[in-house]
DNA sequence: GTCCATTTGTCGTTTATGCAACACATTGAT
DNA sequence: ATCAATGTGTTGCATAAACGACAAATGGAC
């Protein structure tokens, strides 16, 4: 990703951040978390958490964002291709993650939340298109965009009619459009 | 103790370096562990292990030390006098501390053991010394100098008769001498 | 509303750590 | 014995982190 995290210091006191936001975060709610408690938590001096954070919701972001890619990262994408059964795991991933945060009472975060997600499907996608794909072209991009907004919007819907049915069947009703527009890019 | 270790940057470091060595020791006996192994193993810098540290030897004494104290402080040596209990209880730490050597691979370090062990037995009896003996003489120092050799050699006699009595009945024995000679310091 | 305490972001300075390089010692293989 | 490889202890410089202070913002209590 970024090549400037080398330093050590930097990739230790980041994750002391981090560590202690997570902490902090089974214990209050996100709007109770201020960057004190966070700093001190951490042992760090507060100044620190601003070279490194613009603020508390920029931290928030980086969290999830890490969160999000560990819950993504169990899935091998260097191998798997962009079919029916990696659909599916994305999908179940997805849907544990959100399930993980309302747990631990991050409401009213939602926005932000959708976008982490959409975001880092974004770049999932892509990523896998253009690995099946030889030629890279605009339609990619757009493709890539399209599925982060749809099957984020499809574990929205997933979440409104709970018990309704596992995440795997309810995706898996949704595969025969997508993987006939995959193919088609 | 030091007055210049406030800054959690070196608490940190210091933790850093003194974990690593206790993880290695572990793993290989202290001859077979450099200074590289530890520094790659806490993810700091060479030269920074020699900012806290003379060289290996210097932190093998003070992980020591360390160490020793942790097992010590369980006695709570601001409330308890110099009495029979305590110094069963300090005599035990001892024994305990020295089995979880043996056991860890410190041989060929017998030496460097007995002094640290011998260095903090000193300082601890001249404190609950002090606290019993208002006035503050020079045999306040002798005695804990010698009751810190006493309780030292009675620990290596003890070893060297494993298994004969339990720590406790062995230090037992000596406890008359020990008090009498303490009331009339 | 006002007052008071706490938090927030920012800044300048000091200090600890990282890094690269160095000469030298130690080790191990041939 | 020689040579290469690795470890040691040290140095000068670059940079992250600590610290204290500050004005401004926020949030309760009254």
């Amino acid at each position: 990703m970024t090549q400037s995290k080398t330093d050590p210091r930097v990739l230790r006191t980041r994750k002391l951040i981090m560590d202690s936001f997570i902490e902090l975060s089974g214990k209050k709610e996100f709007k109770d978390i201020t960057v004190k408690d966070i700093t001190t938590e951490a042992k760090i001096n507060r100044a620190t958490f601003y070279y490194h954070f613009e603020d508390i919701y920029d931290l928030l972001d980086k969290v999830l964002s890490e969160v999000l890619l560990i819950n993504l990262n169990a899935i091998d994408f260097e191998k798997s291709e962009l079919n029916e059964a990696s659909i599916i795991d994305i999908f179940v991933a997805i849907t544990d993650f959100q399930k993980a945060l309302s747990n631990r009472c991050h409401r009213g975060y939602d926005e932000t939340i959708a976008r982490i997600i959409r975001e880092q499907l974004e770049i999932i996608f892509y990523g896998m298109l253009r690995k099946q794909q030889t030629e890279e072209n605009e339609s990619l991009k757009v493709t890539a965009v399209i599925l982060s907004w749809g099957i984020y919007g499809a574990s929205v819907e997933w979440r409104r009619n709970r018990n309704e049915s596992s995440p795997e069947a309810f995706i898996k009703s949704a595969i025969p459009f997508l993987m006939s527009g995959i193919e088609h890019v």
